[in-house]
DNA sequence: TTACACTTTGAAATCGTTTTCATGTGCTAG
DNA sequence: CTAGCACATGAAAACGATTTCAAAGTGTAA
């Protein structure tokens, strides 16, 4: 072989050696910055492919002043709705060169803040936040540092683009459907008083009934935390206090899920005795037993969107950008009352 | 305010000019290195605190030569499988200071071999293969540049450490199981024949007939690509040529779940008149209808228990350590046969 | 032939840390 | 009293790329 001088992994120098040129050329070459003449690049071209030299990373962040890395923050890495967003973020990046730190927040104001900065140390060149809890203008601030793309907030700047779903409308959708079926007594799994999701939904709720002259039950009302065992429990609770009902409306997809358990353990039928309807369209809610009608949320889109949002803000080109509306999906877990 | 000369970041070298001292001072401070005494140390920590100095980790990864990141190989990011998995990760780097990339292989080889090339150009300090279809010695030449922890395989070397979980055992279980039960007559729900884990679980299926003296039935037997949708399909087909059984072992929770559909489509009870059992527990098995009767993998400890020799393998402590065992979850889609 | 513009190229500075090496100080022991 | 040693500290090199700036080379016009 020809020259194993050094031992540890070729570096851009080597090359330049190597192919008898200076370093400057063979970075000029590597970007593109300049003209370089034809015999040069060749040379170090075939240094390149000879030596196997491939530049570091490290080296290029720190020169470059950015990491080719974005952050993402989620509340829940297991939940089926954030791996949704997920997938609609890998494929946003995908052939863009850039890589992507996913963090969680666990639900938490504090640790979302901490997870925020930790990124931001680790300077990522962008930041997508999926449902956070921090307040709007702390994201404003950190997005004076570095650009931001938030989900369920409408916040607006040069350098941070929100999102946000109609969630009181799709409510509206979804109780709607079920009075058209013709129920009057619509019992409703809330989420989380401090969750504003949880409470535009509920105002979309109550509109409905209100649209219908149907007098709002707060009897009917039960809150869960939003997952699957919480959505069982809450049922439960309503029917130890006597309520009746002919439909329930899920404040998601997975205290649906929780509901529906109860109910066939109570030997209930749905949709014959009771009709259910979600909210999210989780991509598991095509395959339940039987699959469940609810609120469609563009779930993938909004991490293929927030994520050419971001790019774009990172490049400097504003890009706007709308997300699908919400949409029902009607399966076979409402039907007409009998 | 005391000068605000330079306008970018604060760096070191401002903190050191700052306090009075030679940036080595700062810097051993900051990385307790050395002793200094007390006066400088005062100074230097009251100077940082002022001027809200935070040292540029991209500077401090090119000269330690790391990253403080790992790569994780998933085959699909929005799979529970695989959520449930990084959730143990999520946990088992908690505190390292270490963050995470992920990237999808798509269940396919060459891509995952790119990704991984992609990690490794990005310097990460360790990789995490999930479920990996690359050959290996590839994964084997891969971890003499890197530490790598891999599922589903039995490699080893001194910077490679591969968990393997016993599927035909698995298997063996479940089948026993519906054997247990009465069940003569059980279809196999198989998944790629290209699987290892799929190869496997249909060898334990055949072992714990051959154990009861049934014979096999190669009739039975259908292939899906582990989703719903191909599970669904699959025992369609099995309707179709008319075969007779009274329970299914379908490969993975995910089939099972289309299993359960087709059934229900066809008004054919679960477990009254035909039992269902799965594999790999999801979270959200535990919430059918009926809750799907299963063989419980560890998914969460795998992600944690990878994580914590990957942590090791980068310290140079080799960590032994064991998965807990598969294990049969008896819910309610299987019965006795009547 | 000289001067000026333009292009290609290399030398050297730079990004912000860490680390090695050398220096000066103060202390102890002979 | 001085040789020797530990110790805290700073100067400077290093990590591996990019980029600025100046020099050299080329070509054209006066």
């Amino acid at each position: 072989m020809d020259s194993d001088k050094k031992n540890g992994p070729v570096t851009l120098l080597d090359v330049a050696r190597e192919a008898g040129v200076s370093p400057s050329t063979v970075s000029r070459i590597l970007n593109g910055t300049a003209k370089v003449s034809p015999d040069k690049r060749k040379a170090v071209e075939s240094a390149i492919a000879e030596m196997h030299f491939e530049p570091n990373q490290l080296a290029q962040n720190l020169k470059k002043g950015c990491s080719m890395t974005i952050g993402i923050v989620v509340q829940d890495i297991a939940s089926p709705f954030f791996a949704e967003t997920l997938r609609g973020v890998d494929d946003g990046l995908k052939g863009s060169g850039y890589a992507s730190v996913i963090v969680s927040g666990h639900w938490n104001a504090q640790e979302e803040n901490d997870r925020v900065k930790l990124l931001l140390a680790r300077k990522v060149d962008g930041i997508i936040l999926l449902s956070g809890r921090i307040e709007d203008d702390a994201v404003l601030n950190f997005a004076k540092l570095r650009p931001i793309v938030a989900t369920g907030r409408a916040i607006q700047s040069d350098t941070a683009i929100g999102f946000k779903l109609d969630n009181e409308y799709g409510a509206l959708l979804a109780v709607r459907h079920l009075i058209d079926l013709g129920h009057r007594r619509i019992a409703f799994v809330a989420g989380p008083a401090d969750n504003t999701d949880s409470c535009e939904r509920f105002a979309g709720y109550k509109r409905a009934l209100a649209e219908a002259n149907l007098e709002f039950d707060p009897n009917l009302v039960v809150e869960s935390d939003l997952q699957e065992a919480s959505g069982l429990l809450a049922i439960n609770r309503l029917f130890e206090s006597k309520q009746h009902f002919s439909a329930v409306f899920a404040i998601n997809d997975q205290t649906a899920y929780g509901v529906r358990l109860s109910l066939y353990r109570k030997g209930i039928r749905v949709p014959d005795d009771i009709s259910l309807i979600g909210f999210d369209d989780l991509p598991s809610s095509s395959y339940t037993t039987p699959p469940l009608t609810t609120i469609r949320q563009p779930l993938y889109d909004t991490g293929l969107i927030a994520t050419k949002a971001l790019l774009g803000l990172i490049s400097g080109n504003r890009v706007d950008v709308a997300l699908p509306a919400l949409e029902l999906m009607v399966r076979e877990t409402t039907r007409l009352l009998r």
